[in-house]
Parts: C-alpha cells; sequence; structure tokens
DNA sequence: GATGAATGAGGATTCATTCAT
DNA sequence: GATGAATGAATCCTCATTCAT
C-alpha cells in the first residue's frame, strides 16, 4: 500500500573517483540491460551483476531501484535541453527548416543511443500516478519546449502554445520511439526525420515559403 | 518456470449466455481496475474478486492473464475500425477538414471511455519484444489508417504513406493518452481535438483553402 | 520510514475446516520455533517450514508476519481473563489468599505451556514505540487486572489502584517470565508462586490476620 | 555464516586520551540512539556516524557490535553497585524506609537517564539463549541484592532469601522501566517510588510499625 | 590509526497458476 | 462448471564486517 519513494538524488554525492566509476558502472549496466529486457525485468541483482558490483554497493549509491532510472532520466534531460542550447546559440545563417531539422535529427541521435532507456522512460511515465505527475518527465520536457518556441520567436500561426508544445512533444515523441523499437519497413532515420520536421513545421509556422 | 506465451484466443469460445457473462464480467472488471492499477498490480485475484467469480472461473475462460488483455485489445481494435468505417460511409456531404475532426473527435471518445486500458495498451506494447511485434496492436491500426487514407482518396502532400500513416498514428495516440491521464490545464477536449485536427491535416493534405 | 502496519485481522476469516487447521498449525510451529529462537530469527520460511506449508499459505492467512504475533498474544490475552473469570466466579468458599494464590498458579500454568511466546510478547511490547501502545497488550491487562480488583472487592491498603494494578502486572509477569528462562536455581514453581501471591497480597491488602 | 560471539572485551584496552575519547564518543552516540530506535536499527553505521567516526574505527575498538552493548551494560551495572555501596555507607541514623527508598529512588534515576539503553538491555537480556545466561546481567545484579540484603541485616520475614532478590530485582526492574516507556497517567515517579517501596519493604520485613 | 567502499548472505513479501473437492 | 486453498519461485533491500588505501 505504501507508495515507493522517488528519490532524485543518489545516496551519496558520488566524490572520489572510484565511486564515480562505480556510479557510471552501474548507469551503464542498466542502459545495456534496458535494450533487452523491460524495467520490471532490470532487477537490481541483474544490474549489480553486469555492472561488476555487489547489490550492496549499489544500494550504497542509490536509495532503489527506481532511483537509478530517475538518474538516467536526469542525465538524458539535460542532453536534451543542452542540445537545444546549442542549436539556439549556434543557429544563425540557415533557415528555420535547417534548424528544426537540425533539432530533430539530433533528438533522433539522442533516442538512437539508447532506446531501451527510452522506452522505459516513456513506459514508466505512463505508469506515474496523476498526483506524482507534477514535476513528472514530460511537464519539464514540455515547459522546455515552450520556452525554446518563446526563445527561438518562431512566427508561429498557434494561438495555443501550451498546447503546441504538448502536442509536438507528444507527437515526435511517441514517433521516435516506436521507429526505434519497430524499425518500420520504407521508413528509414531520414525519412523519419523530414516527415517530422515537416509534421512540425507546417502545424506550427504561419506559412511557410 | 518457462513463461506462458501470450495467446489470443480464449480457452473456450464463450457460446452460452452464461459462459458470455462471465467472460464479460471479468473484462469490465479489468477495465475498471485499469483506471486505478497499472497492469502489474491488476492481479488475476483482483480481476476476480472484482468481477465476482473466482480465480479459477478466471482461468476458465482466458489462458492467462495475458490474455485477458488480448481480448480487451481486440474490443478497441474493432471498435476504432468500425468507427473509421462509419465516419467513411456517412461522409457524403461535409469538407474534408469536417471529416478529419470527427474522426479525431470519434477517437478521443474511445480513449475517454477507458483511459486505464489505453494507458495499459501502450505501455504493453511498447513492453513485447520485437520479436512479437509482427502482430502487433499498433502495426494493425497503422495498416487501417493506410486503407483509410486510400480509400478515402484524401488529395495528399505526402509520398510516402506508409510513414505517413505510422507518423499520424504515433502522434495522435500519443498526444490524446497523455491528454487524457495529465488533464493539462489550459487544454481542453475539444481544444486538443482542434490542434490534432490541424496538426494531421496540414501534415497530409496538399494545401488548404 | 513507513511503519509496518500490524494486523489483528487474520487476512481471511478461517471458516473451512482445512483453514482452521492450516492457521492452527501456522500458530502452533509459530510457538514452537519461540521456545527455542528469538522473534528476529522466527522467520517466515521457518514457520512455514516447520508447520508443513508453503510461505505463500502463511500469506493466504496472515497480512504479515507481525500478524502472527498478533494473533498468538490475542489468544493468550483471551485465556488469561478467562482464567480470571472462572477464579471469581469459583471463588466461593477459599480465604482471599488461596483465590490469590489459584490466580498466580494458573498465570504461572499459561507461561509454562509457552514461554517462548511470553518472552517474545514482553520483548516486542517493549519494541513498540509509546505512540502505537495505546492498545497495546500490557495496557489492556493491567485494565483487566484493575477491574479485577474492583469487582473482587478486595479490601486494600492502596489508594492508587491504577498505580497498584501496574506495579502488580509487571512484577508478577517479569518473575514468572524470568523464573522460566532462567530455572534460578533454588526456586522451584511453589516457591516462586507462594513468594509471589505472598508479594501481591502484602502490598496489596489492607491486614492480613 | 557462523554469528561472532559476544565478546565482554573491547578490542583495545584504550589507554589514551584520544582512544578513551573515541570509545566515550562512541557508547555515548550509541545511547543517543537507543532512546529512539531499538536495537536491530540501531546499526553499527548509524552509531559511527552519530559519533562522528568511521565504521572502520568503531570496529578498532570494538570487537563486534554486540561489544559496544556488553560495555555499556557493564558501564550500567558499575554504577548500581556503587550507588548501593553509597547507600550503605551512608546509611546511619536514617529508618529503613528512608533507606529503601533512597534505593529506589536513586536506581530510577540511573533509568531515566537512559531509558533506551534499559529498554534494549531488558531486551538482549531477554533474547539472550539459556546456555549463555551463566554470567547473564541480572544474575549479577541479583547477586548484588543478595549481598546488599545480608550486608544490611533486614530483619526479614523471607526464609529463601534468593528467591526474595529475585523476585523484587525483577518487580523493580520491570516496574521502572514499563514507567518509562509508557510513563502512565496517573503515576508519577513519586508515586512510583512509593509504591516501589512499599513493595519491597511490606514483602522483605517482618514487620513494619 | 583512520577511512569508507565493497561485500553478499539472508529475509519478507507477492502472485500467476494448479487441482482436489 | 465453479471454487479457492496451496504453491514456491522470484525480487528488493539491509547491514555487519572486512580490507585496501
Amino acid at each position: 500500500m505504501a507508495k515507493k519513494r522517488r528519490t532524485k538524488t543518489a545516496r551519496k554525492p558520488p566524490q572520489q573517483s572510484r565511486s564515480r566509476a562505480t556510479v557510471d558502472a552501474i548507469l551503464d549496466a542498466t542502459i545495456r540491460i534496458l535494450d533487452k529486457e523491460n524495467w520490471s525485468k532490470t532487477t537490481t541483482s541483474r544490474i549489480a551483476q553486469v555492472a561488476g558490483v555487489s547489490v550492496g554497493t549499489l544500494y550504497q549509491y542509490f536509495e532503489n531501484r527506481e532511483a537509478i532510472l530517475d538518474a538516467l532520466q536526469e542525465r538524458e534531460f539535460e542532453r536534451a535541453t543542452t542540445m537545444l542550447q546549442e542549436v539556439l546559440v549556434s543557429g544563425g545563417p540557415g533557415s528555420d527548416r535547417e534548424a528544426a531539422r537540425s533539432v530533430v535529427e539530433r533528438l533522433l541521435g539522442l533516442y538512437v543511443e539508447s532506446p531501451g532507456l527510452h522506452r522505459v522512460l516513456v513506459v514508466e511515465g505512463l505508469r506515474v500516478t496523476p498526483a506524482d505527475r507534477v514535476q513528472a518527465f514530460d511537464l519539464r520536457a514540455i515547459s522546455a519546449i515552450r520556452a525554446f518556441l518563446a526563445v527561438a520567436d518562431v512566427p508561429t500561426r498557434r494561438t495555443n502554445l501550451d498546447a503546441a508544445a504538448f502536442v509536438i512533444f507528444q507527437s515526435v515523441r511517441a514517433s521516435m520511439l516506436s521507429w526505434l523499437l519497430e524499425r518500420p519497413a520504407g521508413i528509414d532515420g531520414s525519412v523519419l526525420v523530414e516527415e517530422l520536421t515537416d509534421l512540425v513545421l507546417r502545424y506550427l509556422v504561419a506559412d511557410e515559403r
């Protein structure tokens, strides 16, 4: 009945290099397992085994099994926002379409790197009870997109920017993830990027000429 | 020790009315539970209890726990395709936009009816290993959309219709589901329908005038 | 951090005879183990093993490990109060001293029957946090003694009956328990009964002649 | 796998002042924790943390976790016997009742100082297997009481002094400890002292006039 | 002397599934 | 056909203790 407490923080801030290595080993092991198994089969002892440490050690660094996933999620979130920043900054000469394609392309790159993780992130996100959703991952992601749209100053046809950010996030994420997992025949990576760029741009931009 | 494989068929095709009632009670109970719990907490004994039957009886009608979900999925799939048919048939006078909006609207209706089920359908769909995907739900759904597009003879700007059906399905489904679960402030049902209709239409149609 | 919820009620009220037998087997097994091990080594799997059932079965009847102890405690409490009733009722001709000796004697009998259980009951009672003590075993026991004193209408020299009941309960219980566990040389059962009877009587009664 | 046997001796007799300070820090930390947690939650790492040392250091001074409790017990035992000595020596003019009350009062003082420790001492004392009881705490305490009675030359109505010492020790200790943990309404410290003094005196003394 | 990272055995609990009644 | 008691493998997590630095 008692709900497991998620924690954002590792038990001990890994200060020493050995610790750091152990934490990384655990996170990497988890990612590797997630490519083959779903979260519920990603057991702590399996993670520990793959990481080459004991369960005890795992629990020295993570409050509980969930905390490992949280850490991974945080890392991915940071990668994505950093990426958005970079595109924003470097986006001098190119057209809007090129910038958009770049974002989509690089985002897909993030997904391709660890498909299993992203699958589980979606699955577990869907699992969360409404009450816990307040600071959930996708809300933060949507805020980030919202901010990005504002800063990028896109001449949009949308009036409800909250709704737009929401729809874009869900659409792009779901498409990329399913593509990754299903690898549907006849749709290769570049096609997907093109379709999504077009989807987003035509939805968003006042009129593309 | 070996995990039982999913089965599409109920143990016994329910022929008699009492059987039919029992099967329905089980399916309905499952739906009701899924609105509050995730699939892994939807235990067989809980289902049996809510359905007012014994576990033994449950296993008389379903090979295993998974088979219940399969049955539910099948039912939803049929509802959705039937709905598409109806729109196609009845779609005489209205504009494309109105037809599209109607589809989106009625689809959302299906989701609203049993949010928990759809959440779990997505989650469990994502869980499935690639090998099992062949007859997976979304592949069938995408085929249906593909067929619908062909039959409806939409004057599209898309060249890769497979990709288009894929992107549309994923986008609409993910948006609807997340909307249902998060009920994001500032986006009510009609807004969502409008946004999704616009997203799909502008993505799909050659030029809307 | 979350405190385990003690439960007074078995998961399923054992209605059928097979169930009843299973529950009894579990309780008896627990008692037998408690004579040799302390509570923390009285593991669920050990209990199940000794009872000749599976762990699963054990959990069918008891919410958790604690609930088994609660059930046992309840049973002992009832035995003790029943015994007090009997002495009260049957206590016609005999002197006060004889009645008192009878109570002490029969109480010791209860302890002798399952020393391990009583040891653990004391130990675990001491473990309980103040907040949980409200309905704790000894408070109930003390109330029972208080009531007994009132009903028996003992001509007492005590003015604070709450204090008297408290002191008597703690003294008698601790002495009996330690005697049982230590079996101190030179103090056999009848001696103990005599000493405790005298302790209580001289403490309690106005003047014994 | 084999459980380490208890040891009465610290690993190193603390000779230097720094060592002494460390040992004290560990003992004090333990006492502080015991006021809030039971012995099984009084983990070595928690003790070390509260004491401001590392676990490694803790094990430099104590063979194992049990040894810490042993040391604490020893310290309390010495305090109690010292106290008895003092009362014996200083007991010139006062009446027997006053001397007795003084003993009870000062003993209660010891309990009040570290209730958690005394609770655990009782609990763990009860835990010990009969075989280990030979040199157990309460046997020593009872001997001390026995000796005290002999030396104090109380004109007692008791014939079995072993039994008397036993009963008195158990009664007083249990009453004090439970009083401390339960703080029962309507029984404050002075009341308890009075009741226990009376209990013991009337039990012990030939006739009080 | 001190540190604290690593160990791993051990224990409570859950739940899909079976089968005797 | 229905029942529900029984099963037991599987999983998360804790903590005393060690030992390389």
